[in-house]
DNA sequence: CCGCATCCGTTACGATACTG
DNA sequence: CAGTATCGTAACGGATGCGG
């Protein structure tokens, strides 16, 4: 109840636009839920649950806060609580395409030796 | 000395690229020590610690190590050791550039409103 | 000194169970 | 269905030690 969450401040490293992008952006979970937005439009908690990575709840239901605050995904319905009311990427969610676009390109070019399965898109 | 960290195995969630990514990259200091090195070429350990983030000791060794076994970073001088033996980017490493220079552009547009202090770049 | 490694307190993560 | 509560584990962060 007393998550530090609900005032979402960042910190703040440096005044550096890359290292304050991966202040907000730089964890293993929120530019995952960004590419499922990205390829599905819009999407419910629970099909978030359905991905591959297997993202627990918790993780889940913090990531969708945090990301709400920072204005880069909302609610499609704007106030209506919760039940069946999917996420949607806003107009600054959108504009993460360009960068999950250049991980997927130096992955599929740089990752093949240490990662066999990684599969190939676009 | 029991460091996991020296068999470096990846936990790989997904054959998905961008989540592979995210693997590897999806903390808050690797991609800065990239940064780095993308801006002045090469630098030692001691010049990584004196960028404004203010990167632990501890951390700054175990991403370098982790980053070397990625085939992302490398000595400047490969077979002699440590003092004064500064980091580079290989070829890998070099193609990271595209990813953080959308990062700094969606920073830049997307995070002012947040981070007023924020400054921009190229 | 420089490049780490170790110790240790604090914070984040992750699996699972549970609730409105 | 959309989250919380709980609790064990791993990562982080600061201080400090130590070998070359």
């Amino acid at each position: 109840m007393a998550s530090r969450l609900e005032a979402d401040s960042v910190h703040w490293r440096s005044v550096c636009p890359i290292a304050s992008g991966l202040d907000v952006l730089g964890d293993k979970w929120s530019l995952v839920i960004v590419r499922d937005l990205l390829e599905h439009e819009s999407r419910t908690y629970s099909q978030f649950c359905e991905s591959p990575e297997g993202i627990s709840t918790n993780i889940l239901a913090a990531r969708l806060k945090s990301l709400t605050v920072l204005g880069i995904i909302e609610h499609v319905d704007l106030d209506r609580p919760a039940r069946n009311n999917a996420y949607r990427l806003t107009t600054s969610g959108l504009e993460l395409r360009p960068i999950l676009e250049e991980v997927a390109r130096w992955s599929q070019k740089n990752l093949r030796e240490l990662h066999p399965e990684i599969v190939t898109i676009l």
